[in-house]
DNA sequence: ACAAAAAATGCATACGCATGCAAATCAATT
DNA sequence: AATTGATTTGCATGCGTATGCATTTTTTGT
């Protein structure tokens, strides 16, 4: 043989015009053609420990910014069968510390690589409609802080799509869940009252289908029994400030007179509560009565309520929620786990403790 | 020909165990061979407008349901090139106002069809990275509350990437945006304050690079100018309830005492001032110092703090916003358009107005 | 009863990427 | 220089759906 044969690869010169791709966006195909590789290649360049050369690692990531190219991320999910997607369920947007922990979710999703598909529901009528699009985008899991009925709990299990609870728990059923103590949190508060001694007690729930709210109420009312105390009266709210006004008028009549303190199932209605006090009835809080809530939330600090309250160690309770989530879609089959955080009692100054 | 030939298409019995799919997730050819009819046919019987007989629909829909068979939209949207994701982007949770924009944003782009992809940021420094995520997940619209700079505002156009920007205007630049029209507010707040009769104004402004904050104080001052006012102090704060107390104590010490009126460049700022102002300096608010904010959040009607603001019309805002956004992804050659909306003045007691 | 039009169905393909496998290149060792 | 092993590359295929086109079935009109 004379001389060497050509190279089986010309390296072709770089165009000088782009591509014409139209108004399409650029591809991995494009990128490929471009930076004369092919489009596997590409891929790899784009792939965390794939198998790939620096330099066509570099030449790929060159012609790749130049064309504003970036993986579809729909097209790759549905070959490595993972979306990436984790769904984030809110009702109730009415309770102060839901942006708090809507944002601190958030943030701990996208930093672990996932986004996050959120669907913010008013009723508990939308919550069959949003599973449907739950299947449909193929998120990787779940972070539900609605009420979920057993039976679609059960949907989660069945489709093998991890799902944590958050706030929430279910009777006869083992699931995944990161929750306050509710009970100690109430056990806590009644204990203060009781020592300071208070002897009428107004309780304020929310609503009757909460079962956060119902958890709560029930805990401070065997509390108070536990105390040998039964002259109370209880008043149904909707978790909201308004209600939390109202509900303490009719407090006010049931008892017929203002209650010594009032024990509320989150801190909105507390906030309405002491307003209602102070402003409609014209009582002193802490003075004449004393108003309690729970959940800890910014507004509770400030400083004309400066709320006694049981505070959600959010940042804590949302990292572990991640965390267990992250875990459960890498080993699906993951035992059941509740993590129970206890509350940290904020000696607000709306009421006396003892 | 004897007898009639057999029909060529033979009805199958429907078979008496599932087809074993392992654990994957039914695909619709799983329900097709279930119902005896092609892959295209149980497109379309998900498909709105489809060709398809009432009868074929009806029984896909129940092999459907019987092996829990949603359509995979990661699949439909690589080739519709929709994805029916819209990504919104949201930054400053401080801001009192931003959990009910976002739920009202939610709910309008759930009913209109589509799903939210939510981006909650902390620091701009986030937003290069975010904006990545957007185009890898193929959203079809983007609607911002965070402060994008022209640069990025120009990757949507180069991109066609349609983008609504919610309270953020972008000088020197056509852009579409839905906003609260913050000068024409301040001008009213303005008005009143100096009609009651206040002198000494102090301004408690945001962050320097949040344009909103910028525009809200700048309009303030011009304002007062146009009044033959110039005696006045300007703090700054960070929009959160804290920075107000700081802020209020600052024109304090800058005025040599308290101002006569202080406008916040937001009503989370305000109520921290007013509380400040009661607590910390024992003033009377309206008495001895009237103080207004802007926003109109939910906290700002509470009865302790009964604030004077500018209520934006959040509900009609987000409306407008999310209608606005489809628009352009139908017709993505679309002008852009900025739709300003005059605030609601809420004549609470904290101010003095005349 | 037949033809023509309309509706319904199936076939084949493409969307943009990741990945198993084989081929090619490179580095290390004899 | 030849052999072996390790690393890099390309080829081909499949993920689950929508849709243009050809074919079949049904409906309509006469």
């Amino acid at each position: 043989m004379a001389g060497r044969p050509p190279k089986n690869r010309v390296i072709q010169p770089v165009p000088e015009t782009m591509p014409d791709m139209g108004s399409r966006r650029a591809t991995s195909y494009d990128v490929a053609r471009l930076a004369n590789v092919s489009q596997s290649s590409v891929s790899r360049a784009f792939t965390a420990g794939a198998s790939i050369s620096e330099d066509v690692r570099k030449r790929v990531q060159e012609v790749a910014a130049q064309l504003g190219y970036q993986p579809n991320a729909i097209a790759r999910s549905l070959i490595t069968r993972r979306s990436d997607l984790i769904g984030l369920m809110i009702g109730q947007s009415t309770n102060l510390n839901y942006p708090e922990v809507l944002f601190e979710l958030s943030r701990r999703i996208s930093s672990s690589g996932s986004r996050v598909l959120l669907f913010a529901m008013e009723s508990e009528a939308e919550i069959g409609a949003t599973m449907e699009q739950l299947w449909r985008y193929q998120v990787d899991g779940v972070i539900s802080a609605a009420r979920l009925s057993p039976e679609q709990v059960g949907e989660f299990t069945t489709r093998r799509v991890p799902l944590i609870l958050y706030n929430r728990m279910l009777p006869d059923r083992a699931v995944t869940a990161v929750s306050v103590d509710h009970a100690d949190g109430e056990r806590r508060l009644v204990d203060r009252l009781v020592k300071a001694g208070h002897q009428r007690f107004g309780l304020i729930s929310g609503p009757p289908d909460n079962a956060v709210s119902v958890e709560r109420m029930e805990s401070a009312l065997a509390r108070l029994r536990h105390h040998g105390l039964d002259r109370m009266a209880l008043a149904r709210g909707a978790y909201s400030y308004e209600s939390g006004g109202e509900a303490f008028g009719q407090l006010v009549e049931m008892l017929d007179g203002p209650p010594d303190a009032v024990i509320c199932a989150n801190d909105a209605m507390a906030i309405g509560a002491i307003d209602a006090a102070r402003h409609h009835y014209k009582l002193s809080v802490p003075g004449q009565v004393s108003i309690v809530g729970f959940d800890g939330a910014g507004t509770a600090r400030w400083l004309s309520y400066d709320l006694t309250t049981i505070r959600q160690p959010v940042r804590r309770m949302a990292e572990a929620a991640v965390q267990m989530l992250m875990e459960r879609i890498d080993a699906p089959e993951m035992e059941p786990e509740t993590r129970l955080y206890a509350g940290e009692l904020i000696q607000g100054g709306s009421a006396r403790l003892g």
